[in-house]
DNA sequence: AACATTACCAAGCAAGTGCTTGGTTTGTAA
DNA sequence: TTACAAACCAAGCACTTGCTTGGTAATGTT
């Protein structure tokens, strides 16, 4: 009697769960859908193929008609995870000019990821990172530079502006620890919300 | 021919491995080392129980002489840290009266902890959490809030300063994310060592 | 020397695991 | 209606998993 370890309060199925907005209606959306939950959930090893075949309501072979294998319904929802944040990041940065705004955008933004619509795909992503393959990691490293731009970008202009003194890469490491952190902690239904958790690492970032 | 992803740059046996202080050196404590050195290599899940009885150079069922589970054999690195780590942080508070310098003196404990010489046991506490049974979970839960009382007594006098202004929690969970995150990207060989980090995240922190 | 305890081996079981295969149903467009 | 692809089912294969069992070697203590 092994492995038996009990998982409390799980949804069954997937009309039971909140939309997390990345996926989309399709059956391989709704798939991806359920993939992200459970892995939220439970972890990705510890879910298995026949149980997200019964959360969405097929069969599990039927899974390897959506994807060739359960590591690609991994790497895809982490990949539509950060295409779509990476998106919402890039909005955000071009809201305003002036940099300590584009900075508090861009908190709130990645607050939001973390936090709020897509948490669950993103605890995936951040959980789960070493149950990729080493290649997927890489292609995803690639995006997720891209993303990485968009702060940095910033970051140099509040330099020269005097308003970080420290090294930049440091320095984004640190604030994007405060964010990314919060998938540990963070409820709704705590006593903040994310335009107060945003302010807060505004004014910590800013000094 | 599943599950055949590509480990690289592992050692393959346990003289090879840096040791982690926590652990002593009986063949429990070898065993131990060994099992915090793969699980925070590959994670929990992909390393075997074979696999750990050849690292350590043992047949597999002979784990079973010294732990009865898998579980418990991570469920024991990660309580050994923690007694280890609260030990340090305890000692740290205690080297200073003013609260500001006791702040300085618990960021460089955690970030000892985490980035230095209990770095692998550490990460494998963070990312493997919820391979953990419930019980376990629970148990490890109550040593984690002693831990955590050493920081909220320091933040408590620190509000009465006025160095402070948020909620103590929150603001524990922000600064406690900056010096987390550092275990996914800290490296010993980088740009900055541990005294310039904890300036950087004490500056911050304090405003 | 005698005993007790700790450490270990060799073999294998039961229960899963991801994934394959060959076929059927359902939706869609001409 | 016909044609075709997408979506799915039912069954099971090949393999790995954590762990058990019954015994042997090493170590320490008196």
């Amino acid at each position: 009697m092994r492995r038996d370890r009990k998982i409390g309060m799980i949804a069954t199925s997937i009309e039971q769960i909140p939309k997390i907005v990345c996926f989309d209606d399709t059956p391989r959306g709704r798939l991806l859908q359920g993939a992200a939950y459970l892995f939220y959930k439970q972890g990705y090893d510890k879910t298995t193929v026949r149980q997200l075949g019964e959360f969405i309501g097929i069969q599990s072979g039927s899974l390897f008609h959506h994807f060739k294998s359960k590591d690609e319904i991994l790497a895809t929802v982490m990949e539509q995870t950060i295409i779509y944040n990476f998106a919402r990041l890039k909005e955000a940065a071009e809201r305003s000019n002036d940099p300590e705004q584009q900075l508090r955008h861009l908190i709130k933004a990645e607050l939001l990821s973390i936090a709020g619509d897509t948490g669950a795909a993103m605890a995936v992503l951040v959980h789960e990172w070493f149950a990729l393959s080493k290649e997927k990691q890489d292609y995803l490293l690639k995006m997720r530079n891209e993303y990485e731009q968009v702060w940095l970008d910033v970051i140099a202009k509040l330099r020269v502006l005097g308003k970080v003194k420290h090294d930049a890469f440091i320095w984004r490491r640190l604030v994007g620890g405060s964010i990314s952190w919060t998938v540990t902690w963070y409820r709704p239904e705590g006593k903040v919300n994310i335009d107060e958790l945003t302010e807060m690492v505004w004014e910590m970032a800013l000094k």
